[in-house]
DNA sequence: ACGGGTTATGCAACTAGTTGCACAAAGAGT
DNA sequence: ACTCTTTGTGCAACTAGTTGCATAACCCGT
């Protein structure tokens, strides 16, 4: 029950309206919490109702109708609560591990192909991660909020080096396997 | 839509009641594809009639009543299928990651604990893999099944070090950091 | 033979996320 | 003026996963 909180987080960076939170859930947050524009609207209306955010007061009264929210102290008061929470990590959940280990007993037919896929898919990912971090955490930029922000940033970085590294000794490995 | 599959390829490696895969859900295929004792009677529900599995030919009718399962041709036939099927990476979606970015608006108090708290089960984790990894594949071992569950196993081990490692560094960070 | 734990199976309701569609207004091209 | 695309908002239905509970049999000690 995360979303709500990514929300918050999201408005409080910068108040927004839907579209304007959609487009930043496609990069920025979306990296790490992705969402689409229907659970984000759904969300806001929830949000709303709880008193946790507001609509800011229309410059043009329902021309364009574009509704901007901003966050209010109960709301910022219900994120800090929720950050200092304890979680438990949920268990890892991926699909090629487990298409790897079905190739074990059905035979590793058409495997490959899609391994080298996900492998530029992480490179791209991987590139993007890596422009970001030059444009946006230069040696300067070391507020406690960038260092924060920097070490999210470097867990993505990261995870993608993982990805690339672990797909590229999986084709290795699948290369010197035997069809079957 | 994975759980079949999932549980398709641990009937393959081995017969089994719901009971026992609930079992193995809980290690093994578990580890990266979780699921719990209801969610697998209803599939085997759902597999049985779709033609995938049938019960095996009760030794003893009905006195323990333990039903066990195993795969038709059809089933392996449609795991091979879906082995063989491009899949998109589903995008990351991390709560902790969330927190760290949520932190940097509201402030990180609370927060230091649970990283400690998360570093110590990944390194459980890993110990336990490292451990799996020193068992279940000696240097000789490496049939192609070997050296597929292998591979999986590594990416297990590789994640939960990036964890451990990225754990450790963000709390050396958040320590440097002022109280807010 | 009786109460308490364990084994084994399963239903029902709920929650979160996804997919598919709808609709209205603004601007752009003809 | 009039279709066409883009922008912005939103509902409804569906899917997958989780939580809570129900049931029955067997096993074990008293």
């Amino acid at each position: 029950m995360s979303l709500p909180h990514a929300i918050l987080t999201a408005l409080l960076e910068k108040p927004s309206s839907g579209l304007e939170l959609t487009r930043r859930f496609d990069r920025s947050i979306g990296y790490f919490w992705s969402a689409t524009h229907q659970q984000i609207y759904r969300e806001l209306g929830r949000l709303e109702t709880e008193g946790y955010i507001r609509t800011l007061p229309a410059e043009q009264p329902a021309r364009g109708q574009k509704k901007s929210y901003e966050v209010l102290p109960a709301g910022r008061a219900e994120l800090a609560r929720w950050t200092a929470t304890a979680q438990e990590p949920k268990p890892l959940r991926d699909v090629m591990l487990l298409r790897l280990r079905a190739a074990a007993v059905v035979g590793t037919a058409g495997l490959e192909a899609d391994l080298r896929r996900h492998l530029e898919l992480h490179q791209v990912q991987l590139a993007e991660y890596e422009e970001i971090q030059r444009r946006d955490f230069p040696p300067g930029k070391d507020t406690p909020e960038d260092r924060l922000r920097h070490l999210v940033l470097r867990a993505g970085i990261d995870l993608e080096t993982f990805w690339t590294r672990w797909l590229t000794h999986a084709i290795g490995e699948l290369g010197e396997l035997p069809d079957r």
